[in-house]
DNA sequence: AAACCTCCCAACCGCATTGAT
DNA sequence: CATCAATGCGGTTGGGAGGTT
């Protein structure tokens, strides 16, 4: 119904995020969490429309995103969960940890998609014909543009638990309204994540504005253990990977560290 | 060495769904 | 119960970067 208006508004701002807006936004979700998106932009100082907020933090600056490119068993996961899932991608993202849907969707529209093109399959890999300008079978840019950690820093575990189970009854696909029960849980009614397993399941024995803020807070002093007001200097995670998409390399190690050595990571994946 | 072509990623747009009043 | 407001989700697009000719 009653659609939010969103960037109509003059003066908001669009298109490529800076690392001061950046910088922002993660400094005011930190401190206050994001329980009115509509309202943040305001509050923190942004001209940015909530929306604009929200997938920002959703896809690029949560601290939980996993970076760089996806293992051969990330895709597969996807594969399969696309199998079962059909087009929805914020239920698949729930099932692999670190994933965003948008990441996935882009994802599987690049390469996997194609890899699974029932009749070109192995042509298209090769670049239907290896001449012409010969540009598809060149190694994957992701790979020499981000040079990532990837196949390193990718957790192991991630994809492992995720693909085969899910009730059969329930695998028809690109039903919006058949959702299971998981489903529902982890992509739906994620309060705020949506469809995050980290944060859902951080925020499910919750659900209110003072737990998203636990969360954050807790989150960014556990793992940056680093005072608020140490802000100005340039953090990791969103700066290094700022607009610029600079190598995100050290930053998810580190993260992934993180991760691994505070549990959260782990406790999620059993999600299936 | 330059131009062209293709790919990938980030962000936007619009619709659907959910919750609150 | 109906309406409005806000959020979530999926599809699509534009810009930048890299590779090949």
């Amino acid at each position: 119904m009653g659609r939010a208006p969103c960037c109509e508004k003059m003066g908001l701002k669009k298109g490529p995020w800076t690392p001061e807006e950046d910088k922002i936004l993660v400094n005011h979700i930190q401190s206050f969490g994001h329980s009115n998106w509509r309202a943040l932009p305001k509050q923190a100082g942004l001209l940015r429309c909530g929306k604009s907020c929200r997938l920002r933090w959703i896809n690029y600056l949560r601290p939980d995103i996993k970076r760089g490119n996806f293992s051969k068993e990330e895709e597969d996961a996807i594969i399969t969960l696309h199998e079962q899932l059909g087009n929805r991608w914020s239920a698949i993202a729930a099932r692999l940890p670190g994933r965003t849907d948008n990441e996935i969707k882009n994802v599987w529209h690049t390469h996997l998609k194609k890899r699974l093109e029932p009749t070109t399959k192995p042509e298209e890999q090769h670049g239907a014909q290896a001449g012409g300008a010969g540009k598809k079978h060149r190694p994957k840019r992701g790979a020499a543009k981000k040079t990532t950690a990837d196949d390193v820093a990718v957790v192991p575990a991630t994809t492992a638990p995720v693909s085969p189970e899910r009730s059969p009854a329930s695998s028809s696909v690109t039903e919006s309204s058949s959702m299971t029960e998981q489903e529902q849980e982890q992509g739906n009614t994620g309060s705020s994540a949506g469809g995050f397993p980290i944060k859902e399941e951080s925020f499910t024995s919750s659900a209110s504005d003072a737990e998203e803020f636990q969360f954050d807070d807790t989150f960014w002093s556990e793992t940056l253990s680093m005072p608020l007001e140490s802000f100005d200097v340039p953090m990791e995670p969103y700066d290094a990977l700022g607009a610029s998409s600079v190598g995100a390399d050290g930053d998810l190690d580190y993260w992934l560290g993180v991760f691994m050595e505070s549990g959260d990571v782990h406790q999620e994946l059993p999600q299936i």
